[in-house]
DNA sequence: GTCTATAGGATGATAGAC
DNA sequence: GTCTATCATCCTATAGAC
């Protein structure tokens, strides 16, 4: 346990909050609070609220680029390709799962370039997973249904799955990705 | 049309910047500032901020708790009933999709009473859910998969459809119920 | 039904002492 | 690195004129 900066202490802290409430219902003084200091104290070590919320969201969001950059520039059918999504984005849920919250609710209170470059990589990552799919189709691994619907089932099941792992107790990560893979790619009948 | 009351007006209007910035981030002048009056002027036809929002979230909280009480009552498969599920589902994000962000985003702000009863009836809604899964599978019709991932999957699609159906140029509501359900029940592969 | 004026409090952020 | 004190602004909501 090497001792958290300051600065990482208030990110986490923020993230809890945010995670309860959403970034605009916390203020600076709860964040200062629930560390057990004044408000003041935190611009000693962030600019402002800004910088905890772009701070958080752009830390994760690029963890998504990069896994996703490693499966398209790997070799493999479609269908290998959407389970090594579905893992990396697991695992990604499990180490990120405190600012998960704010990358999905609250990145439209970013400002300017950081909502700028939030959104493309969003943009970037969702066209990649539809390549995915269309090569998939195309190769006739993947049954020729709307692939818009299958892009939306499967990013809505990862994106909100956070909200699922904390409250069934934290499930065994190698389960969760077998079931999940499975439920995603075979369906349920 | 009939012309709608003053106070479906504020409703309507809302609905659509909590929509785009989270009930938080909109303030009773930019309510009115898009209807063309002065804040102090909302006051005369409804009460308060938090009588918007609890009026938004249990109005359609009240539908989906409508829809799934004539679900559970109907004879069917389980498979049916899921299927009528996904399909009643669909219908209610069409009609209120204005409504369903601060549904799914901004129902932790709700005060006491109207708290507890929309914590309520999603719990309900939820556990009704997941006995239907339950039965399909001592049926032998559903796949004796974790129970918990095919309830988490099919629920995190349905709940997370109005971001797509908005953005996707308002699908064919016909075709995305067969392209639902052959999706969530068959896979893909 | 809408307005102006305003109360009463919370908010993000800064200055300067220790 | 934290504090107190404070500023300027915004917020929800009310009172009372028209």
């Amino acid at each position: 346990m090497k001792p958290a900066s300051r600065k990482t202490e208030i990110i986490t802290t923020a993230s809890r909050l945010f995670k309860e409430k959403g970034y605009n219902a916390v203020s600076m003084r709860d964040i200062a609070q629930a560390m057990g200091i004044k408000a003041s104290s935190l611009y000693n070590h962030i600019s402002g609220k800004q910088e905890i919320l772009s701070t958080l969201i752009l830390t994760v969001a690029r963890e998504f680029t990069n896994g996703m950059e490693q499966v398209v520039s790997s070799k493999g059918t479609s269908v290998e390709k959407i389970e090594k999504i579905i893992e990396f984005h697991i695992d990604i849920t499990v180490t990120y799962s405190e600012a998960l919250p704010a990358l999905n609710n609250d990145w439209m209170h970013l400002k300017e370039d950081d909502l700028q470059q939030f959104v493309n990589m969003r943009d970037d990552y969702e066209q990649n997973v539809r390549i995915v799919i269309k090569e998939g189709i195309k190769a006739n691994e993947i049954e020729a249904r709307h692939p818009e619907v299958i892009l939306f089932s499967i990013l809505s099941t990862l994106r909100t799955l956070y909200l699922w792992y904390e409250k069934r107790g934290k499930l065994d990560v190698n389960v969760l990705k077998r079931d999940m893979v499975s439920v995603l790619l075979q369906g349920i009948v």
